[in-house]
DNA sequence: GACCTGCTGCGGATTG
């Protein structure tokens, strides 16, 4: 792989195979012996001759390692190479990415390819000069690294200026497109793209890459919304390397209650923790790795952890901390760290290094509990074992409690072990977690449309529309709605917009603000914090407030079960008091549960006898557990099952469907709480559960949106506190909750109750 | 659910 061609200019494979080479540009033919190529890789072979062509939108679905970035730019530099330009004339190709840090990384890798081919290359984001982006926008040339934010403000701010920026533009190239797909940066990202097409006055090739994209066709309708149809699709042939896969079980011993009358205090550093942080002290050190700890808390304490266990080992420091809310310094120096010297270290952090950032070569990923989606899973699997010949190790630890008289149901059936095998099950069966369809994303049509109307310094309503719906950039939405849309943002209350005589849409005195606002730019909300305040005036922390939180609703925090007794949106506060007696679920009560794919999934995993080879010892007897207690309830016949004051509901669906389920329950007056798999009520309901489960088996479905008002608080995105209730309740309703299922799951728990228990509770 | 991502232009002080 390293030796390099006797003659540059010859064919670059052995046996000459390669004719996409031949197609290249002199001086990218150049460039590529320089660096030592001997060939070219599969999908590279494959894109050449496509974006050569430069007629056709393209999707590079390929692994972490395989060469995507190179297999976009080396055809694009040559045709640009190729073509007559005119210098200053505008910029040529766009690369945009989710993430600074990667623009950085790239910018570093293209400027010895673009000095080759005599082709400037800008990079432009927040932390770059404004001396820099001044140059550029003076002399728009070559190829531009930015990222959506930026171009929303270049398009905001020098809307005039669009036109000379972008007409000689050929390629919009956007890196790591799964993540802005089903997400408001998304929609965001797709309305740009239209923009700058129609600043330029004429269509430019789109070419995504990724390496975890669940669907090529609803990929390739993102990409090219108005003609999914037309876009290519290059999937790799190779990079399947080999896989080293372990799931590591660890029991957490139940802490004694502190004595009260005893001056001892109990240890409280959890033994589980501390044996994870001792197993991957004596595997990681010495090596390179990255160790995904799930939340921010976790980072610092299995980094403390390791750094003191290098300590007291005498070794050097090898093990650095990478997560959100340290400075942007901080994560720079890790990364660094790693990168520069090949000196061995391993970095913990949250989902911060999930993409490409580089780290340079990765031996093993180590990731601690069963994490958020199998995608993520994925993307971090790929971060190892990059080199040739070399396999990727993935190791998942995960925790379950010691099983005692006082365990709680949910924590016996070992949830985290049996959603791991879930979803390491769907990964190695390579499903993704699909985008999911009918979300209005109304926040972010809002601020497109004053980002429009700033541009263009005002806006018909025909244009946007043209430029929004019809478009296909907010397929969900139809005309009555997008007209109420804006008779809402023009509201006397809301004053976003006001309309000129001509019927002009122009910013109102609200939208005046919220345009000039520097964080306009960006659509998506750093989430609220919550402050959680006892009954007895105790202040717990703070709980950031992304997911539904209702009165009487059970909450988990400090380690302890609350009942939420108040919400004050107004003070961000929330007021709890110690929940109903009984030991609360450690690890199974954590909310909704994960995507339908994934529950489903661990229902067979459940019911059926097969071993995983990846389970160590306790991992597998995590599992024996897991079906002795799913059979021991009767799991596999029954859906409910009672156990002291609770009742335990099993629907075995997805948190959307879960959330319906829960939301019409409370519409029907019984309080039902998401723990995780299962849906628990208190006992004392139970009649009134199976009545209401009943009249919801039998009735048509209840409306979302009535669901919806359920829900104190909907706002989740950021310009959601403009819709009003009514819009806000079919926004929330069409991404959170799948309200047809619900006659559906009802009459399947009906179907499922356990005999005897009708007649208990039917009287 | 946990976590993550982004950002202009101008006024004023400081420095060479």
């Amino acid at each position: 792989m390293n030796d390099a061609p006797a003659d540059p200019f010859g064919q670059i494979s052995g046996n000459g195979a390669s004719t996409s080479f031949d197609l290249l540009h002199e001086k990218a033919r150049r460039w590529i012996w320089q660096q030592g190529w001997t060939e070219l890789r599969d999908i590279q072979e494959r894109s050449i001759p496509i974006l050569l062509e430069g007629q056709r939108d393209l999707i590079i679905a390929a692994g972490t390692a395989s060469g995507k970035t190179e297999a976009a730019f080396l055809p694009i530099v040559s045709r640009l190479a190729t073509d007559e330009r005119k210098p200053g004339a505008g910029f040529e190709a766009i690369y945009i990415s989710p993430l600074r840090a990667l623009i950085n990384d790239q910018f570093g890798r293209m400027e010895t390819l673009c000095e080759e081919v005599e082709t400037p290359v800008w990079k432009w984001h927040g932390d770059v000069a404004s001396s820099v982006k001044e140059r550029a926008r003076k002399r728009p040339q070559g190829i531009l690294l930015t990222t959506p934010e930026s171009l929303e403000a270049i398009l905001v701010r020098r809307g005039n200026e669009a036109k000379r920026l972008f007409a000689a533009l050929s390629y919009m190239v956007i890196d790591e497109m799964h993540a802005f797909m089903d997400a408001d940066r998304g929609r965001q990202l797709q309305s740009l793209l239209n923009r700058i097409e129609i600043a330029a006055g004429h269509p430019v090739v789109r070419v995504g890459l990724s390496a975890t994209l669940a669907d090529m066709r609803t990929s390739a309708a993102f990409l090219r919304p108005l003609n999914p149809d037309g876009v290519e699709i290059l999937e790799s042939q190779m990079g399947s390397q080999p896989l080293k896969l372990q799931v590591r079980g660890y029991i957490q011993p139940r802490l004694k209650q502190r004595d009260a009358n005893s001056d001892k205090c109990e240890v409280t550093e959890s033994t589980a923790d501390i044996e994870i942080a001792t197993h991957l002290f004596d595997t990681l050190r010495g090596h390179r790795s990255l160790i995904f700890a799930g939340s921010r808390r976790n980072v610092e304490l299995y980094t403390a952890r390791l750094c003191g266990l290098c300590e007291t080992s005498g070794v050097p420091e090898e093990f650095f901390a990478h997560h959100g809310s340290l400075s942007r310094e901080h994560r720079e120096e890790a990364e660094r760290r790693l990168k520069e010297d090949n000196r061995p270290g391993s970095i913990i952090a949250t989902t911060t290094l999930e993409l490409g950032i580089d780290v340079g070569h990765i031996d093993a990923v180590s990731q601690i509990g069963p994490g958020h989606t199998v995608s993520g899973m994925r993307q971090r699997l790929g971060r190892s074992g990059r080199r040739a010949g070399q396999s990727s190790v993935m190791r998942v630890y995960t925790t379950e409690i010691a099983i005692d008289e006082r365990i709680h149901l949910i924590d016996a059936m070992r949830p985290r072990t049996v959603q791991t095998i879930a979803m390491l099950n769907l990964m190695l069966r390579r499903w993704n977690e699909p985008p999911q369809i009918g979300c209005l994303h109304l926040s972010t049509l809002i601020q497109q449309i004053l980002a429009l109307i700033a541009q263009h310094g005002g806006l018909t309503v025909k244009q946007g529309w043209n430029r929004l719906i019809e478009s296909r950039v907010f397929p969900e939405i139809d005309q009555a709605l997008y007209i109420d849309v804006l008779r809402r943002m023009k509201h006397p209350e809301v004053q976003l917009i006001e309309q000129a005589p001509d019927g002009t849409l122009l910013p109102g005195e609200e939208g005046e603000r919220v345009i000039n606002d520097r964080g306009f730019y960006a659509v998506f909300m750093t989430p609220d914090e919550f402050k959680v305040i006892t009954d007895r005036g105790r202040n717990l922390g703070t709980l950031p407030i992304d997911s539904p939180v209702m009165p009487e609703q059970l909450i988990i925090f400090a380690g302890r079960r609350w009942r939420v007794i108040e919400l004050d949106n107004q003070r961000r506060e929330i007021l709890v008091t110690r929940a109903y007696g009984g030991v609360p679920p450690k690890f199974g009560g954590e909310g909704l549960p994960p995507a339908d794919e994934v529950v489903a999934e661990m229902r067979r995993v459940y019911e059926s006898i097969a071993i995983p080879r990846f389970l160590d010892r306790i991992a597998l007897e995590c599992l024996t557990e897991a079906r002795e207690t799913f059979d021991h309830l009767g799991l596999r016949h029954a859906g409910l099952h009672q156990h002291e004051d609770e009742l335990l509901l099993f629907p075995w669906v997805g948190n959307r469907a879960q959330l319906a389920l829960v939301l019409a329950l409370a519409s029907h007056g019984v309080t039902a709480n998401s723990e995780g798999i299962a849906v628990t009520v208190q006992a004392k309901d139970g009649s009134k559960l199976i009545a209401a489960l009943k009249t919801l088996a039998e009735r048509p479905a209840p409306d979302a949106e009535v669901l919806a008002r359920l829900v104190p608080d909907m706002k989740r995105a950021k310009y959601d506190a403009y819709l009003g209730d009514e819009l806000l309740a079919r926004c929330y309703a069409s991404e959170h909750i799948d309200a047809a299922r619900v006659p559906i799951i009802a009459a399947d728990l009906i179907s499922r109750l356990p005999t005897g228990v009708t007649t208990i509770f039917e009287t």
